[in-house]
DNA sequence: CACGACCGATACCTTGGAGGTATGGATCTG
DNA sequence: CAGATCCATACCTCCAAGGTATCGGTCGTG
C-alpha cells in the first residue's frame, strides 16, 4: 500500500463522501473512486460499502482507519526528523511547558551539553502539545511529567522525583498553611488540561499564564511540581500537598530514535540530574528559599 | 514519501551498496539509484554520500533509516489487519505464551467472550514473539507478563498480579524449602529469552518444554509466574521466591485498535479477572492445591 | 408519480514516472 | 597502467495517475 492511496482512503474514510473528499484532496472525483477501487483490489478486502446515495465502512475499513491514521503519521513524522536532520543549521529540538524544567536544572544541562562532540544547537518549543510535537516530529525530545503526561511508545529517562505544591492566592483560606492535603482542597476547582479533558472540573487552560491568571482570579487552584515555584507571581504562594502524588519528571523521545545528538543529550541530561538528586539536602534547601515572588 | 521509495531507500541504507540493494529488491540498479535521487530530491535533503566505491550514511539517512523502518512496519501491520479484519472468517488472534494465561483463566475468559454479540471466534498463536506479532500486525491481542514484556507503544489492561515461584528439579538443594529468596539463587544460571537478550546468564532459550528441559537437567533453575505450576512435569518442583518482583499479567494491543471485538474481548477479559482478584482465598487455595506433576 | 438533484462508476484521453538496457565516468586493485 | 567495480546518465517502453464527459442508480419534492 502507498502513502498517497492511504492518505485517499482516509479522506474518503473520515469524510464517507467521494466528491468532498476528492475536493479536500485537491483532485477529481473519478480518480478517486478509482484509486479506492484499486487499493481494495490489492489489499483484496473491501473497505467501503456504497450506494449512490451512501457511502459506509465495513469492518476492515474500520481497521484501516484506525491503524492507517497511526501510520501515515508516522511516515509524516519520519519525513519530518529527516528533513530537519539534513537542513545544514540541524538542531535538537526540545519540546517542555514552560517552567518545565526541573527546578531550574536545564541551564546547566544546556551547558554541559554544548560541550559534547556530538552536540547541535538546542532549540526549545514551549507549549502544552509537548507529547504531539514528538509525535509529529517537530521535537526530538520533550521533558514531560510522569504521570500526568501520557509516555506510552517513548523511551523515557527519569530525571528528578518532585513533590507537588497546591498554588494559591495569598489571599486564600489555605495560603497561611505549612501544608495542606488532599482532601482539604476538596472543594476546590481544579484546572482541566487539553491533553487529559476527563481530570479535572475547572474550565480548559493552553497555557501556564493562563493558569497563573485563573489562580490569581480566584478562579482555580493548581497542584504543581515543586519547581513551578519559580514562576509564581508575587499575589500567589505555593503550600506543599504531601499526599500528592509526586510527579517524575523525565526526558522522553520516540523509542526509535537513534542520533548521537540525541543520545548525547540523553546521557548528559541524565548525568546532570544524577548528581543533583546526589544532593537532595542542597536541593531542597535551595528550593526552600526560592522567593515566592519567583 | 510514498511506502515503495522508503522500502527502497531502507534497503540501500542496509546494504550501503546499490547494486546488492537492487538485486534484493529484484529491481535493476538504475531505477534504484534514480529512486533515490528523486526521494532525496523531494526531501531537499541528501540521505547518501556516494562515490563510485563507496556508500555512507549522512545524518538525515540515519534518522530515516530509523525512523523509516518504524514507520514502514507500521504501515505494514496497519494492512495484515485490514486484510485479516475483511476476511470472510475473520477472527480475533491471541498472541500468548503456552502456559501464560494466568493461572487457567483462559477457559472462562474465552467461554464468556463467546457470549458477547461482537464476539469473533478467537485464535490462539504460541510462542515468545508475541510482541512481535502484536507489532507486525499478525495479532489483535497479547498477554504479556509485566514488567518482564516491554509495552512500550501498547495499550493495555491489567488482569492480574501473580506471585513468582523458582522452578527446581525435585532433587534440587532448595527443592525440600518452603520458601527461598533470590540470594539463594546467586550461584544459579538463569535463562535467557530472546527478547531480553542482556538478562540471565544461562542458556537462550526459546519456547516452554526447553526450559522445563534444561532445568530437568539442572543446567538452569527458572523463576516464573506462579500459573506455570500448572506446566510442570513430575520431576520438577517450585517454591516460592518471596522477594522476587511481583509479575502481573496484562491484556495488551496496539493502541490505536477500535474493533468492536477487540473492545469486547477487554471488558469481558477484565471482568472475569477483576471476580477472580475479588475472591483472593479461593485462588490461592486452588493454586496450593494444583499438585506439581501438573 | 415524474422530474430534478445528487453521487459514485465508467469510458476515454494525456502525461508523468517507474521500469528496462546500454554505457559513461570515477575509483580502487594488482 | 589495465582491469574490475560501481554509481550515474541516456534513452526507450509502458503502466497508471489524473483529467473531462457522461452514465446509471437513488432519493426528495411538487
Amino acid at each position: 500500500m502507498e502513502t498517497r492511496e492511504l492518505a485517499y482512503f482516509l479522506e474518503v474514510a473520515r469524510e464517507l463522501h467521494f466528491g468532498r473528499a476528492a475536493e479536500r484532496l485537491g483532485i477529481a472525483q473519478p480518480p478517486l473512486s478509482r484509486a479506492i477501487a484499486r487499493l481494495e483490489r490489492r489489499l483484496g478486502v473491501r473497505l467501503l460499502e456504497r450506494t449512490s446515495r451512501r457511502v459506509t465502512l465495513t469492518a476492515a475499513g474500520e481497521t484501516l482507519l484506525a491503524e492507517g491514521e497511526a501510520a501515515l503519521e508516522s511516515v509524516q513524522a519520519a519525513v519530518r526528523r529527516t528533513r530537519r536532520a539534513g537542513q545544514s543549521g540541524a538542531r535538537l529540538v526540545l519540546a517542555m511547558k514552560p517552567g518545565g524544567d526541573g527546578g531550574g536544572l536545564l541551564p546547566e544541562m544546556l551547558a554541559e551539553y554544548e560541550r559534547e562532540p556530538d552536540a547541535l544547537p538546542v532549540e526549545m518549543v514551549f507549549g502544552y502539545g509537548a507529547r504531539q510535537a514528538l509525535d509529529d516530529g517537530t521535537a526530538d525530545a520533550a521533558l514531560l511529567y510522569a504521570p500526568r503526561a501520557n509516555l506510552t511508545g517513548l523511551a523515557v529517562e527519569e530525571l528528578m522525583v518532585e513533590p507537588q505544591d497546591v498554588v494559591l492566592p495569598r489571599t486564600h483560606r489555605l495560603a497561611g498553611r505549612d501544608s495542606v492535603s488532599m482532601a482539604d482542597l476538596a472543594g476546590e476547582r481544579l484546572p482541566r488540561l487539553p491533553h487529559r479533558p476527563d481530570e479535572g472540573d475547572g474550565p480548559l487552560v493552553t497555557d501556564g499564564g493562563q493558569v497563573m491568571q485563573l489562580i490569581a482570579l480566584g478562579r482555580i487552584v493548581a497542584v504543581l511540581p515543586r519547581s513551578y515555584r519559580r514562576l509564581l507571581r508575587e499575589d500567589l504562594t505555593a503550600v506543599p500537598v504531601p499526599d500528592a502524588p509526586p510527579t517524575t519528571l523525565v526526558l522522553a523521545w520516540p523509542e526509535q530514535s537513534r542520533s548521537r545528538a540525541l543520545a548525547a543529550f540523553v546521557r548528559v541530561t541524565a548525568a546532570v540530574a544524577a548528581r543533583h538528586n546526589a544532593r537532595p539536602d542542597a536541593d531542597a534547601r535551595a528550593l526552600q528559599t526560592v522567593p515566592d515572588l519567583g
